[in-house]
DNA sequence: TTTAGCACTCATCCTTCCTGAGTGCTAAAG
DNA sequence: CTTTAGCACTCAGGAAGGATGAGTGCTAAA
C-alpha cells in the first residue's frame, strides 16, 4: 500500500526534524514546519495513522513522535534527497586523500580516520581479500653484521618488513643466496601452499643458516594471513559521546567496547558490504549483530584492485544524518577507487617546500 | 616536618581504600582497616591534622576524606609498596611482546595497545628522536610496467614504503639507474641536508624520468620528518568510561578528545619522559597541560637504540592504582629495552604450525 | 593523649506536587 | 468524506519538602 503524498511529506518532516534536534516532534511544530496548510488536528490524525502503520513511535503517550527503524528505512529509500557535496568540499576531500595516502597498507586505516573526522561519527575501515594472496617477492637487506631486514611484497603490492637479529655474523653473499632461494622456492604460493615440507626442503638447500628460511617464511605467512583475514581499524569511537542517545555512560561503553573488538565488527559487516556496490545503509535492527541493533551503519566499498576490496563505514545512532553521511562516504570511496585505479601523475603542484 | 608513623599509616590506609572503592573514607572504617588499636575519635583527630596539612580533602562536611594530589604524592614517594609482578605475569608479558612485535615502526603502537590492555587505562606510546636521522638506503621495486614501490630505510632501521604510479612505461634498467642515483646522492643526509638544489642536480643526472627523483626523495623526507617528530599513538581511550570519576559524559568527552589530539599530548609529556629514566609518575596538577590537571600519568621510557627513545604511558584519574600500573609499565619497558638491545635468537620453540 | 558522647551538617533518596507539551476523541463546519 | 476546533486526559520532568544516615568537630572525662 502506497502512502499518500501528504503522509510522506509529514513523515519526512518528522525524520528530518528529529535528526536535527533529537527531540520527539509534535503535531503543532509539524503544522508549521511541514509547509502544509492544514491544522495541527489534521496532522494528529495523520500521525496516528503513520504510527499504526509502524513508521513512527511514541516514547510515551504525551510525547511527540519519533521515527521507527521502518520509518527511517522508508525515508532513506524514497524520501531522502541525495545530498550533493559542494565542489569545494569534494576537492578538499580528494586533496586530503592524496596527501594522506602514504604506505599502501596504511591506506585503510587512514581512510577510516578521515571518514570519522568528516562525519563526526565513529568510523571503521577494513579490507576484504576476495582471492587468495601470494608472495610476489622477498628482499633481504643487511643492517649490520648481525641483523637484517626482510622485506616481503605480496601480489597485491602490499609491502611489509621485519627486523631479524642473529647470533652470528652474516655476509652479503650469504644473504644474496638466501634471497634467491626464497624467491625461487616461495614466490607465487598461497598461504596453504607454504607447507612445512617445502620449508624443510629449502632449509636444506640453504645449508646451515640457523633456520633463517623458516623465520622469514613464517613472517611472510603471518603477513598473508593478516591481509587475507582483513585487518579492521576503528577510529573516533569517542565521537559517540557527542550524541545525546549516548549520554548514558553504560550504553556508550557497551558500544565502544564492541567497536574495539575488531574481529566481531568485521564479521558482522563483511557480508552486507560485499553485496551492493554503492553505499549501503543498515538501520537499527537490520544489523545482524545484537550490539548494533539500535545503531545504524552506513557503508561504502571501493576497489583496491588485485582482487582486494576496501570497506569503509560509519556507526552511529539510528538518528543519523543519512544524507550527509552517505554523501561524504561515497565521495571518499570514489576518491579511493580512483586513487587505486588510475595512474598517479606527478601532481600539478610543482614543488613543496616548507 | 616529618609526619608521625601513625599519620603515615592512616594516610596510606586512606589512599589505598580510596583507590579501591572510589568512595570517601570515614574515621570508623579506618579504625578497623588501618590495623591501629585506636578509636575512631582518635583517627578523626589525626584526619583533621592531615587535612590541615593538605594531604587530604573533604568533598563536603559530612563526607569522609579523600587524598589530595599532595597526599598521593607522599604516598607514591614514601608509602607505596613497590608491587612485584609474579614470575608468571612477567613471563606472559614478555611472550606477548615477542609475539606482537612485527614491523619495527609498529612496535610503538603495539606497545601502547598492550599497556592499555594490561592496565585497563588509556595508554599512549611515542618515540622521541634524540639525534637527527638519515636515510640509509633506497630500493625501488618494479610492480608492473607502470608502477613501482619505493622502499626507504632509515639509519634507525625503520623501513617504509610507498607505491608510485606513472603515466609511462618503466624498465628494470631505468629503475636500477634511479636506485643507484638515489643511493649515491641522498644516503646519509639529514632532513635539512636534502635541499631542493641537491634534488635538482640529481634530477638532471637522471635525465628525463618524469621527476621521479623528487617524488621519491619527497617521500623519504616525509618519512624522516614523521619519525623525528615522533608519532604518537593513543589506545584504549574508552577505558576511561570504566572509572566512576568519568561517569560525567562531559568530563569523559573532554579528556577523550584531548587524548586523541596526539600532538598536544606529545608536547605535554615529552619533557618529563626524557628526564628520569625509570617510571615517572605525574599526579593531577603536576601535569603541565591544563586538560590533565585532574588526571594522573604514569610514564616509562625505553631505549630503542640508535639514539631513539620510546615512551609509553598510561592516563587515568588521580585515583589510580599507581603500584600496579607502575609495575606493569616498567615490566613492559624493560621487555622492550631487552628486545631492542640484545640479539634475538631463533626462539626455542622449534616450529610453529597451526 | 585517648576516648566516649553528642549536636550538627549535608549529600542522597523518596515522595509529592505542579506544569505543560502533546495526545485522542468528539462534534461541528466545510 | 475531510478538516477543524475544543476539551479532557496522560505523563515526563522539574521543584520542593522531608527523612535518613554517614560522618564530622568539639567537649569533657578517663
Amino acid at each position: 500500500m502506497e502512502l499518500s503524498e501528504r503522509k510522506k511529506k509529514i513523515l519526512r518532516a518528522v525524520v528530518e526534524s528529529y535528526i536535527q534536534t533529537a527531540e520527539p516532534v509534535g503535531s503543532k511544530a509539524l503544522a508549521e514546519l511541514a509547509g502544509l496548510k492544514v491544522s495541527s488536528a489534521t496532522i494528529r490524525n495523520e500521525l496516528a495513522d503513520l504510527t499504526e502503520l509502524g513508521f513512527l513511535e511514541q516514547p510515551h503517550t504525551s510525547a511527540g513522535r519519533i521515527p521507527s527503524p521502518q520509518g527511517y528505512r522508508l525515508y532513506v529509500n524514497e524520501l531522502m534527497e541525495e545530498q550533493r557535496l559542494s565542489l569545494e568540499e569534494t576537492k578538499q576531500i580528494n586533496e586530503a586523500l592524496h596527501l594522506k595516502m602514504q604506505e599502501l597498507d596504511k591506506v585503510i586505516g587512514q581512510a577510516g580516520r578521515m571518514v570519522s573526522q568528516l562525519t563526526n561519527y565513529p568510523a571503521f575501515a577494513m579490507a576484504e581479500g576476495v582471492r587468495r594472496l601470494t608472495i610476489k617477492r622477498f628482499d633481504l637487506i643487511l643492517v649490520d653484521s648481525a641483523s637484517f631486514i626482510a622485506v616481503v611484497m605480496t601480489d597485491s603490492s602490499v609491502v611489509k618488513n621485519k627486523l631479524f637479529r642473529l647470533p652470528a655474523e652474516l655476509s652479503e653473499p650469504q644473504l644474496q643466496l638466501l634471497t634467491t632461494l626464497l624467491n625461487t622456492a616461495f614466490v607465487g604460493k598461497t598461504l596453504d601452499q607454504l607447507t612445512p615440507e617445502l620449508m624443510r626442503v629449502a632449509e636444506h638447500a640453504a645449508g646451515s643458516s640457523y633456520g633463517l628460511i623458516s623465520l622469514v617464511v613464517s613472517f611472510a605467512m603471518e603477513v598473508l594471513d593478516a591481509l587475507e583475514n582483513g585487518a579492521v581499524y576503528t577510529v573516533g569511537a569517542s565521537h559517540i559521546l557527542d550524541h545525546p542517545e549516548y549520554q548514558d555512560v553504560g550504553k556508550a561503553q557497551k558500544l565502544m567496547s564492541y567497536l574495539s573488538e575488531d574481529r566481531s565488527l568485521a564479521q558482522a559487516l563483511a557480508l552486507p558490504a560485499l553485496e551492493g556496490d554503492d553505499t549501503k545503509i543498515l538501520i537499527g535492527p537490520e544489523n545482524v549483530a545484537d550490539e548494533l541493533k539500535d545503531t545504524s551503519v552506513v557503508l561504502a566499498s571501493y576497489d583496491i584492485g588485485d582482487g582486494m576490496k576496501g570497506v569503509i563505514g560509519v556507526v552511529g545512532p539510528t538518528r543519523m544524518d543519512y544524507a550527509r553521511v552517505a554523501a561524504k562516504l561515497s565521495c571518499v570511496a570514489d576518491g579511493l577507487s580512483k586513487l587505486f585505479g588510475q595512474p598517479e601523475l606527478p601532481p600539478v603542484t610543482p614543488e613543496k617546500e616548507e
